[in-house]
DNA sequence: CTGAAAGCGCTAACAT
DNA sequence: ATGTTAGCGCTTTCAG
């Protein structure tokens, strides 16, 4: 009996010894002691006690009273891209001051784990969601929206769903690119994106497409199709062989760009000489790779900070005047950080 | 009214509509139909109902109740660590097929930010932890200890305390690279570490003391102070500047491997000419750089089925054999991948 | 100002 | 074989 665990101190625990109610010790903790007229000594003696014994209450039962978990469903691509790691740092530090906590998974742009994380979210109650979308969760997010539940989207977003979202301007960034290569006097420049439909990766193409034209340049665009490693380094490694005219190409995520670096290292490419490069997203191996690697760095620390704020925001004042629910859709810019791999030497 | 939001489907309601008990559905649902003696008839009924209406019970009430959230709580130092997050990725997977869920945080090696997550993981009821330790977590992890609930640690361990734990020998990896670069003819060679009291930078050092004792080399160790990061650059920039005579040079630990990367082009050394590098855990980086650097890998899926393993075993056998908690410690062997970074041109 | 009491949704004795 | 019921720990009216 005696080697039983110790219980955990109970919100009865602490009214009984301070010879008061439940109820008392409840308003007080929820800070409703006032509109309760609760005497200011009272609640101190409360909170007093409350901290002497560390009583911490039961976030289960609670949850379960209220319909609330203070939790934040966090789905991104993957959170060891350094781009989402640092979006996700940033949401977590911000959401934690503010008392809910970040939950995180990622769906490596699968769609049916994505939706399974979305109803494993469900599942856990939590009080609004963050989502990087893959294609095809446009039901589950209908899900969420209809049960009024606050989303934010960021990096994409889902056209045929009224959300909100933040986002960047990738057809502005990659045509800034494209325009300094041309200034650079690169003038046969190459494109390498995924296969996928996904609005950030269908701007970023666009930025691409209208730099072209408005030059009357020849249009060369990879779409990888985003399987296992060595099929992509593989398909990669053959554009570029059979694109040796090109003298710059321009790739629309990190990940790809490494297996470019790699590919271009196989076959003994000399960056910028035969080849000049410039990747989306900042990255460690961009700016320490030899020569550096120019980017189209997105602005992580607002993107952070937009999504946080829209969601607390919703959380805050839930919607509940019908229609008006004002969708919030932020795009910011991003900026060129132009580094060795793109200036003609 | 009509507007509200569709009620979820309590399991109240699918006992009605099928005209069964409460307790019938809880059981069969919960595979006690057998041992109930409920007929395979019901149970199959009720089974069926509950799948064609997609009832999902209330975690929250059925935590509340039983005291199990299935949930895991693992602290890592730094998700965005690509050896931090593989190992987390294939724990998660790992442990979802199993029925539970993994939620992660970084401690960024604060000893106070753990300290509060693991806090945060207690308030959550988690059923088990995974952790890698910062220093002076002892307490917390003498707590959850003390609560008998199952805990494994990783990449390092607590010497003063009797948990589980999963760790390389990295003593040995290190003095194997101290060796493969002493055949290569390297004599001079330095090591660069951090200035923490972590087992297994403790570790890691001493295979390169024991390295240059055995043939009555001089050390020279640098404990870098990690702070910020400019800071950080500066200290192993001035280290190498310093030691111009020194031939080779090993990091304890991939971030410290990419500053020095950094300072080493900084000083416009070439590797491996003027410096040979070797560094602890595989990355992107280290294979795409040029030219590409050797490393330590940690066997990083060997890690992680043995983490979850372990905790998942102790979670479906709770340790009430008194005493007999019969500690798990493994240690696993490092691998050496060489490449052209320690090789004598 | 404070106490009693009704649940939140579920599980698991304990009855039948 | 199945139903009844007492909570898990907390919040929150509603009557004092």
């Amino acid at each position: 009996m005696n080697s039983k665990v110790k219980k955990r101190t109970l919100i009865h625990d602490i009214a009984r010894h301070l010879d008061v109610s439940i109820a008392t010790v409840s308003l007080v903790l929820n800070g409703k002691a006032k509109q309760s007229r609760i005497s200011d000594a009272l609640a101190e003696r409360v909170l007093a006690y409350v901290k002497e014994v560390g009583y911490k209450p039961n976030h289960l039962a609670k949850s379960l009273r209220t319909g609330k978990t203070h939790v934040i469903g966090l789905v991104v691509e993957d959170i060891s891209n350094p781009f989402f790691a640092t979006v996700a740092w940033m949401i977590e530090k911000q959401a934690f001051e503010r008392g809910y906590r970040i939950i995180y998974c990622s769906t490596d742009n699968d769609t049916s784990k994505a939706k399974e994380l979305i109803t494993m979210f469900q599942d856990r109650h939590v009080d609004g969601y963050i989502i990087v979308p893959p294609e095809g969760v446009e039901e589950q997010v209908s899900v969420i929206l209809r049960e009024q539940i606050p989303v934010v989207l960021f990096d994409r977003y889902l056209p045929d769903l009224p959300t909100n979202y933040i986002v960047v301007d990738g057809t502005k960034g990659t045509y800034e690119a494209a325009q300094h290569l041309l200034e650079q006097g690169f003038t046969s420049i190459a494109f390498v994106t995924t296969d996928s439909k996904q609005t950030q990766m269908e701007a970023r193409l666009q930025g691409y497409v209208q730099a072209m034209e408005e030059r009357g340049l020849q249009q060369r665009v990879k779409h990888v199709n985003i399987t296992d490693s060595e099929k992509i380094l593989a398909d990669i490694h053959s554009f570029i062989a059979e694109n040796r005219d090109c003298d710059a190409i321009i790739f629309s995520t990190n990940y790809l760009s490494i297996y470019g670096l790699e590919a271009i290292a196989q076959q003994k490419l000399r960056i910028p000489d035969d080849l000049a490069v410039i990747s989306y997203d900042d990255h460690d191996l961009f700016r320490l790779y030899t020569p550096a690697i120019t980017v189209i760095a997105q602005p992580v620390e607002s993107i952070a900070k937009n999504v946080i704020d829209i969601l607390l925001d919703q959380l805050k004042h839930p919607s509940d005047k019908e229609d008006t629910t004002a969708i919030q859709a932020v795009v910011l810019p991003t900026s060129l950080v132009v580094r060795k791999s793109s200036i003609r030497s």
